[in-house]
DNA sequence: ACCTGAACACCGTTCAAGT
DNA sequence: ACCTGAACACCGTTCAAGT
């Protein structure tokens, strides 16, 4: 039983894997029916399109998100821990498929919204006005996608490049910040550390504008 | 003279035109010389690469942000206000050429450098410690990149499809807060509406940590 | 119903040849 | 030095044919 006659989840599995290493450039027909020991035409049968699949791909990404709160559902208090556990959990995920991002412009489908309804849901829960959950999940979901797309490119450059000291070529002279900012990326930290500190900042700013109890 | 001999410049126009109307996948070696009279090889006598050649046009994408502080470049009680001007002007900029958020991980070379500078420089002028300097950065970039990349996505969902109503496929019976939410986004609002709000909440909290005059 | 070989219209890129 | 034709090894996708 090598090949349970081939299904579209079977499909989707592989381009994820495929994309996993080697980035959505390694997303070809052929090598994921390569990888299923079936031929590229075989694949029609199951996904219909390139971008299709790659869309089915990018929604199994986010399925993983885990959106679940942590206590009893109705707990107002806790909303902003449990913004921060969606959100970081998103930010993991992501980062850990970030070709997920790149995937067609709305790509993430129903589980995506699921992920949506619950920041929502945190943020009605808080108490803040609509006006403020409206532009308060706009303003963290930017802060998840901003810090996924930042970590993702840091991690690119140090990566591949030959040196890796100095990132995307050496500093033009005068940039001295730069420089300096470039220096500081040495130090050690935390991993979701930059992350963090700029979700909860955001979080404070959102808690000032819940109205008094 | 309707080819001063084809120049590098005018390659990278091209590129950038082409991404322009039609997106990154638009740009072909062979397009990009369709568009300038000459064949798709001799353009590798001036970018060697197509992946160079993107990268020159993120390039040149990100140096029409104008880093230029607005008043006397000492005056630190404007801080914000630069901050606030470069930040949206690289928004501007950046959702105008949506597709080159997606070039290559490290992309955006010098020009980007000075982006980083300028944002760097508003923020020690603030007087923050070093610290805040170096996250504060990076949470006002992502805000940056993290709006243009949902905006560009929501676009994208409304400008193709079908019907414009439901979006990316009707939402699922349950997520009542993401039907509100779809519902609010009917409304109309002002250019960078979003981005400014979450741009000032920002900014707002960074000024809450400079230390005392 | 599901799989496939051959084929079509594309890609990026190389290389020897032209001027 | 710069441009190009032909060619190579790939793409996504179609279609008629096999089982």
């Amino acid at each position: 039983m090598a090949r349970p006659s081939l299904s579209r989840d079977a499909i989707v599995d592989a381009a994820v894997a495929l994309a996993d290493d080697g980035g959505m450039g390694a997303v070809t027909m052929r090598a994921v029916a390569g990888k299923l020991g079936v031929e590229a035409m075989s694949l029609y049968h199951h996904v219909g399109d390139k971008r299709g699949l790659l869309e089915a791909a990018a929604e199994r990404v986010w399925a993983q998100v885990d959106t679940t709160s942590r206590d009893s559902p109705m707990d107002a208090s806790d909303w902003a821990d449990d913004v921060r556990h969606i959100a970081s959990c998103a930010y993991e995920t992501l980062l850990a498929h970030a070709w997920a991002l790149d995937v067609a412009s709305s790509a993430g489908g129903e589980p995506r919204m699921r992920v949506i309804e619950a920041i929502l849901d945190a943020l009605t829960r808080a108490g803040l006005s609509s006006d403020d959950v409206y532009e308060g999940y706009h303003l963290i979901d930017a802060v998840i996608l901003g810090y996924v797309a930042q970590q993702a490119s840091y991690r690119g450059e140090t990566g591949s490049g030959a040196g890796a000291s100095a990132g995307a070529g050496a500093i033009p002279a005068g940039l001295d910040r730069v420089l300096e900012h470039a220096a500081a990326h040495q130090l050690e930290r935390g991993p979701q550390s930059g992350f963090r500190i700029g979700l909860d900042l955001v979080l404070d700013s959102l808690a000032r504008r819940v109205p008094a109890a």
